[in-house]
DNA sequence: AGCGTAAGCAAGTAGGTACTTGCATACGCA
DNA sequence: TGCGTATGCAAGTACCTACTTGCTTACGCT
C-alpha cells in the first residue's frame, strides 16, 4: 500500500500544476513512477483519486494556533499570522485550483474554505479576550477579522503576480496585524514594528 | 464581422465556466450560435482566441475614479470602494481562472494583474493628499492600501464561497473604508458608518 | 510448496480535442 | 451579370482522454 501514498502524493502536484483537466491520469502515473492501471485499480477512477487528494490534503498539516489568553498580543498574532502565511504559501497553487474549480467541482471548494473558517473563529475568539478592546464595535471586530484574513489570502494568491503591491515578505505579519490592531482601535502599536524572528507552530 | 463579437462574446462566457481547457472551441461555437469552422477561421487558434477575448476583456468597460482632492474621504473613497467591487464581482469567475492558470498561461495573468494596479495606484495618490495623513509613517500607507485592495479582492472571490464570513453586501464598502481610514489614524470616523447609497462611477 | 494479492505490461474501446479540407451557399458591390 | 468574401456543412486527421481486459510477474504468508 506504499504506492496509494504515492500515488495521492504525485496526484497533488500535478494537480497544483494544472488543475483537474489538465492532470490526466497519464501525467499522474508518470510522475507517481506507476503504472497508469494500478491507478485506476487503486482509486477506481479519476474523480474518486482527486476526491481522495483533496480530503488527505486538507487532514494533513499542523494548523499555527493562538493562546487561550492573550499576553503579548503583537507577538503572538504575528507569529500566528505569519504561521498561517508560511503553510498557505506552500497549497497555494492547489488552492488557487480549488477556489476557480468551486462552481464546477464542490468538494473541491471545500478544501478551499476549511483554513479560512478556523482561522477566523481563532481570530474572534482571542480578539474577543483582549483587555483593550472595551469599547470596540462588534460589527468592528468582524470587519477587521475579514479583512485581515483577506489580506492572509490575497498575500498568498496575489504576491507572486504582483510582489511590488506587498510588503517585504518577512515583514508582512507584522504590519498586517499592527493594522490590524489599529482597526480594532488597540492603542500602543503605533511604534516600529519588531522585526520577526521566523517561527512556525507546531 | 458581426461574428467575431459573437464569438468574443461567447468564448468570454465559456472560459469564465469552464477555464481555458474546458472551454472547447466546440462549446464556445455552439454557444456563439457559429460554426466550429468559422471560429478558426476568423481568429486561427484556440490560443489566439482567448487572448483576443482576454485583452478585449481588460480594455472594455469603465473603471470608478477618486477625485484629485479629496472632501469627503468616507464619502469618496466608499463610493470609488463599492465601485470596484461591483465591477469585480462581473468578471468573478473570469479572474478566478486566469488567476490559476497564471502559470501556465501568462498573458491570463496580465489580465488578472491590470485592474489591481490602477486601483492601488489611485488609492496612493488620493490618500497622500488627505489632510488628516500629516503623522502617518508612509510603510503603514502602503499597508493600508495593501490591506484594502487584498479585502476587495477576498470579498469578490470569497463571498460566493462562504457568505457568512464577510460584512452585509451593502454595507462591506462602507465597513472596508472605515477600516482602512482607521489604519491611517485618520479621525472622527468612529461613528456609526451611514449606509450606503449604491452608486456606480461612469 | 501452494496461494492470494499487488503490481506491471500491452492492447484495446469509445469518445473528445484542435484543427484542416473541399465544396456549397449566400450576400454585397462593380 | 459576374465576382470576391464570408459563412455553413460534412468529413477527415492525428492525437489525447478515461477506463478496461487479459495475461504475466513477483512477493509474503501459511
Amino acid at each position: 500500500m506504499i504506492n496509494r501514498a504515492r500515488i495521492l502524493d504525485a496526484a497533488a502536484r500535478v494537480y497544483a500544476k494544472h488543475g483537474f483537466r489538465g492532470a490526466t491520469t497519464r501525467l499522474i502515473a508518470i510522475e507517481a513512477g506507476v503504472n497508469e492501471v494500478t491507478l485506476f485499480r487503486t482509486f477506481g477512477s479519476k474523480a474518486a483519486l482527486m476526491h481522495a487528494v483533496l480530503t488527505a490534503q486538507s487532514t494533513q498539516g499542523s494548523t499555527p494556533i493562538l493562546p487561550e489568553t492573550p499576553v503579548d498580543p503583537v507577538k503572538e498574532l504575528t507569529t500566528f499570522v505569519d504561521g498561517i502565511l508560511h503553510k498557505l504559501r506552500e497549497v497555494r497553487p492547489l488552492l488557487a485550483h480549488a477556489m476557480s474549480e468551486f462552481d464546477e467541482r464542490p468538494d473541491a471548494a471545500d478544501f478551499a474554505r476549511c483554513g479560512r473558517t478556523a482561522t477566523q473563529q481563532q481570530l474572534h475568539q482571542y480578539v474577543r479576550r483582549l483587555p483593550a478592546l472595551a469599547h470596540t464595535e462588534p460589527a468592528d471586530v468582524d470587519t477587521a477579522v475579514t479583512m485581515l484574513s483577506s489580506t492572509i489570502m490575497g498575500d498568498v494568491m496575489g504576491r507572486p503576480m504582483m510582489p511590488d503591491s506587498y510588503p517585504p515578505i518577512e515583514e508582512a505579519a507584522g504590519r498586517y496585524v499592527r493594522a490590524f490592531l489599529r482597526i480594532l482601535g488597540v492603542p500602543a502599536v503605533t511604534a516600529a514594528p519588531a522585526r520577526l524572528s521566523r517561527t512556525r507552530t507546531a
